[in-house]
DNA sequence: ACCGATTTGTTTGTATACAATAATGCATAC
DNA sequence: GTATGCATTATTGTATACAAACAAATCGGT
């Protein structure tokens, strides 16, 4: 899927909507990193290099860090226990509906980005969180389970001890996962990068 | 200037393009933070809270740290060079051009964000630095003398000397004075709230 | 049969038109 | 004098129209 063109009129007779609103909303995701687009030949789903990958998920590291070591500072018992049930839907998911666990999986950063109560942050988390989906689905194998659900527990449990720096090892650890998963299960981007290119030539 | 309106035709007008045109950037620029917008009732110059502010300044902090770790192991001989060459540009600036050399300040750090090669770390800290100038232009008082020039050298001192974390110590600290110019300069933001209140009906 | 040029059809970029919503001003009532 | 309701104006949101750029296909020449 990363790749395809995105045709302002395809989508607009698709939602019923006038071009003028797919326009916006394909800036947006321009801005989002989530759909590349070059002058006068229009949009098309982003395809990150590797090289930009490893820069999400740097960034994301970066991002999230300060995210915990915030929360470790001045979580409430009520934030504790809405990670605690976003856990525990997560479990549920995760055995019998899978699209909905990888989307429960990214939605807990983004619920421990805005219990931090830094709106900046939090919206910056919101796209390199979003941007790391495109990446998995573009470079991890399909089947890779995501099971990263003990990793989240493990960051609540620290961060309901009190222990910041145990949390940000936690969350350091669980992100150098996410990204190896990704990352690591292709040695070099060149071959998807053919595969692409040949794609192209073969209809 | 900020909290004025911004009002579609007269900036078409004044620029000679149509309101879609002014749309997208205004749209763009509400992205960024840089003008806040409300449904149905357009864009007007951002008018950041003081906490807004504390989040900018945080998250910029965040991020400025990541962008000098990764030129601390990575920096050449060719980017210290431009790093000095621009200090030296700012010291003229200083001098001879007040509102250059705001603009070369702002630019400093985007330089260093552009030198570390993430693109993702750039583009946050661009935005950052931007919502920065805004606050500045909200906050601190006009003639509270921006003399961050020997920080910027101490910064890249440290670089040079490819001592990391004295190049990371010298950036919070110059970022810690960044902000305490900004926001300690009035206790609190109610009298500042007040008297935009207090000028909407002054005219 | 292959290459290049021209022509046709698509798709994007910008401007304009129209409907819906909000802001303003005025008249009237109290 | 102040407040309330209505009418007018301004401004926004969406759709459409048109021009420019691009992609593709057809045609003619070698």
């Amino acid at each position: 899927m990363p790749g395809d063109k995105l045709t302002e009129d395809v989508i607009g007779d698709r939602f019923g909507v006038s071009r003028t609103i797919v326009r916006t909303v394909l800036a947006r995701l321009y801005a989002e990193g989530l759909v590349d687009m070059q002058p006068n030949k229009g949009a098309t789903i982003a395809q990150p290099s590797l090289s930009e990958a490893q820069d999400v998920f740097e960034t994301r590291m970066c991002l999230e860090r300060q995210v915990i070591a915030r929360l470790a500072e001045k979580v409430t018992e009520d934030d504790m226990e809405s990670l605690q049930r976003h856990v525990e839907l997560e479990t549920k998911a995760n055995i019998h509906d899978g699209s909905a666990a990888i989307r429960l999986a990214g939605e807990f950063h983004i619920l421990l980005a805005s219990l931090s109560g830094n709106k900046v942050l939090a919206r910056y988390v919101d796209e390199v969180v979003s941007r790391s989906s495109l990446i998995l689905a573009l470079y991890s194998r399909p089947h890779s389970s995501d099971c990263s659900i003990n990793e989240h527990q493990q960051i609540i449990d620290a961060l309901r001890q009190g222990d910041g720096q145990a949390a940000i090892d936690a969350m350091d650890h669980h992100l150098k996962a996410v990204a190896d998963r990704a990352l690591l299960s292709s040695t070099s981007d060149k071959h998807r990068d053919i595969r692409s290119i040949l794609d192209r030539y073969a209809s």
